[in-house]
DNA sequence: AGCTTTCGCTACGAGTCGTAGCGTAATGCC
DNA sequence: GGCATTACGCTACGACTCGTAGCGAAAGCT
């Protein structure tokens, strides 16, 4: 995951158990110490295991840390719940909750920011996380189409560019609504959400998702 | 700025000029050397000022960073460009150039990762950077309802809600495109943005905002 | 067996942190 | 002018973390 494995048939192989005790313990670190405080001699004497076997497997504090992130997000997955409104707003709750743990909060923030220095960790980053959850768009925007909920696009360069606008507006979203202004992205949020997107992406039954009746007073611009 | 000044009338009074150059050799500091490799000693060496002078004012890295990087987003500005399509295209432009300098980017993702750990950082971050340019939002809200592009909304609840999560869309999807997908939100990016937020918000004028026959292509869902 | 690689442990110089102490400079008040 | 008060520059300090080097032992493979 963090080297390279050459089938390197010969010697003593890497311990798989120290491999994970590692990464359980970056993140228990994560939300007791946060980032800054965090030290790999810490994490060393948590996980049981020497400090010089952390430098031989990571090069350093950010490449683990984003190592024990990433893991936090292969939880996610995308259900089938008979529409593409409720389908969002499942994965977006998932997606918050998520956001709620305080290992993944300071950890995957502050590996932006140190990302914004080093390209190695960009990539490692962009491969490790953000594209591997871009499956999600893909797979819901399929399901949708099946249902004939939204149009499909001829054009595969219009077509990537829309998922790759769907995923920074959803999960830019959801971030942005719970570390910047500290508020719970938690169900009505959601749901006002999911409506003005499914309406923005000219979904046919983006009223649909709002059954009527329910108070009005849904997102209709104000 | 970052301490109390309850009109402190006797003694010698703090140097302006000192606090300017202190944040100007931070952001300069964050451009060069990025968050963690950032001392307080190389900033107060560059400012020329001492070290000591440094934690007299700040509390530490975090708050000053946070002030430095704060001054960046009072840039931001909404001039009347004639249309809703226009002026959020306008300003949305203007954020995603602030965040395509590296002392904003390194800066204010480090601040927030930080933030997730210390309530009172958080609430610095809300008051210095997010909740200041809300104003934004509310500006060009009331704009296009004076121009009939968008209905009035009786309830102060909901419409609070609104701008909410407007502000939430607009901010967390330039930032989680220019800083996680790691692509530019150029002016097509953004044009794309504008149509799909103002469709989802029930602008009248959404599809006016596309002038006919430019092409098609535009994001229409797919 | 022999070979190879990993592991745990110790120790080390380098660098940063945040604070204390001191003398000096710049104000407001009398 | 003289005085009190506060800010400033400078130096020095213990505590801590960093990342690496070196060593012997352990765990695989052929």
């Amino acid at each position: 995951m963090q080297s390279r494995t050459p089938a390197s048939r010969t010697g003593r192989p890497r311990s798989a158990a120290a491999d994970a005790a590692i990464l359980a313990a970056t993140r228990q670190a994560l939300v007791e110490l946060g980032w800054s405080k965090l030290t790999l001699g810490d994490v060393a004497t948590r996980a049981g295991v020497a400090k010089t076997t952390l430098y031989r497997r990571w090069a350093g504090k950010n490449e683990l840390v984003v190592d024990a992130v990433a893991e936090l997000f292969d939880e996610l997955e995308l259900p089938d719940r008979g529409s593409l409104a409720d389908d969002i707003e499942g994965v977006v709750l998932q997606f918050a909750a998520i956001l709620d743990r305080p290992e993944a909060r300071s950890g995957l923030m502050a590996a932006v920011a140190e990302s914004t220095r080093d390209e190695a960790l960009r990539e490692r980053i962009r491969t490790s996380i953000v594209d591997r959850q871009k499956r999600l768009v893909l797979e819901g925007r399929t399901r949708a189409q099946c249902r004939g909920e939204l149009p499909t696009e001829p054009d595969p360069g219009a077509a990537a560019r829309t998922v790759d606008l769907i995923f920074d507006m959803v999960a830019g979203a959801v971030v942005h609504r719970t570390l910047m202004s500290g508020k719970p992205a938690d169900a009505d949020w959601v749901r006002d959400f999911t409506r003005v997107l499914l309406q923005g992406l000219g979904s046919e039954r983006a009223e649909a998702a709002a059954p009527p009746g329910d108070g009005g007073q849904g997102v209709s611009a104000s």
